[in-house]
DNA sequence: GTCTATAGTTCGATAGAC
DNA sequence: GTCTATCGAACTATAGAC
């Protein structure tokens, strides 16, 4: 029966910045760039003020991924009642910040375990949410290959596009844009 | 005109240990975790010899990529001389080591300036190499994708496959591999 | 080729004052 | 809600003995 120590409020302005800072030190620097230090700096307050929001770095990381999904679960709502819910997926998929931080936090998950089991417990809600939006849209088209399937390929590609993008690669990448482009027109006009 | 510390040599088996060991660790937890220390323990060294060997973390960094560069260089002349390369090609991809080690290095590459430069030069002579092996051969299917955009996919498309199964999730990624095997099997009998 | 010893830094986390 | 002060640990890298 350990006491726990004290936390701030989640409502905090102040907790609500470090979240900030945490993203922006994740894309530009990497997760590992992450320090109770680095981001009580950035956020112009002491390392204690961190660690009484949040006890743990991984509580830190959790924050993070817990506010950015909820935020994506609300996009996608709109999203999957456009009249192109394939072109917006495929929009929001390539955002550069987004794929930036879902990428980290992929990568933070591998050898965080309270992380990984979280983090997969939002994709795969995600994705069952967008199967069931999309089911009878694509099966319109006679399109012979499983809408989730469609997902998973899509929001892969732009993982990989956005990734290869910022390490400067170039070859072939505005061919593999076009191609898609013109695939998602096809099934979707 | 600062005089260089000694280094051990190339050929040393001491010297081809550590980069095992580096690998393992980055597999297993992650390139974050990859310290002179972790390195040294597994490796039932010192920590001064890893140094030794490797006066700074980014030269242990580099070793990896350029070994396993050189080993994949290898393995691609075979591949681009079999009767069905795209195959070979798409089974090299999801190779889970393979796979792991790439994407560690790509996060790694995020924040280290030296790596990112020396894994988007490799990165962009694979492809090179990749795609004049394949003009022809793809060509003749008279599918309408130019090779290099088939191969940005299938390589992205691997690695998130690979990504989202060491996560531990589930939905969609059978139908994928499914709806993959069936489209290589269109294009190259 | 391998090691000891160590300098100098940064880190996570906590206790307790204000 | 925010801070000071601090402990204990891990880290990179180097110098120099064996």
């Amino acid at each position: 029966m350990s006491k726990p120590r004290r936390t701030g409020s989640e409502t905090s302005e102040t907790r609500a910045r470090l979240i900030d800072v945490t993203e922006a030190i994740m894309l530009t620097d990497g997760y590992a760039a992450v320090s109770s230090r680095s981001v009580a700096k950035l956020a112009a307050v002491t390392p204690a003020l961190v660690h009484y929001y949040f006890p743990t770095l991984d509580d830190l990381f959790l924050a993070v991924l817990r506010r950015r999904a909820e935020q994506q679960l609300a996009r996608q709502d709109r999203m999957l009642s456009s009249d192109r819910p394939l072109h917006a997926f495929w929009a929001q998929s390539k955002d550069r910040d987004g794929a930036g931080l879902l990428t980290e936090l992929m990568a933070l998950a591998n050898h965080r375990k309270v992380v990984r089991t979280e983090l997969a417990e939002y994709a795969e809600r995600f994705r069952k949410v967008q199967v069931m939006a999309l089911a009878n849209h694509i099966d319109a088209t006679g399109l012979d290959v499983p809408p989730v399937a469609l997902l998973v390929m899509m929001a892969g590609m732009a993982r990989a596009l956005v990734l290869e993008e910022s390490l400067g690669m170039t070859t072939g990448i505005a061919d593999t844009y076009d191609v898609i482009d013109r695939l998602l027109d096809s099934i979707e006009p």
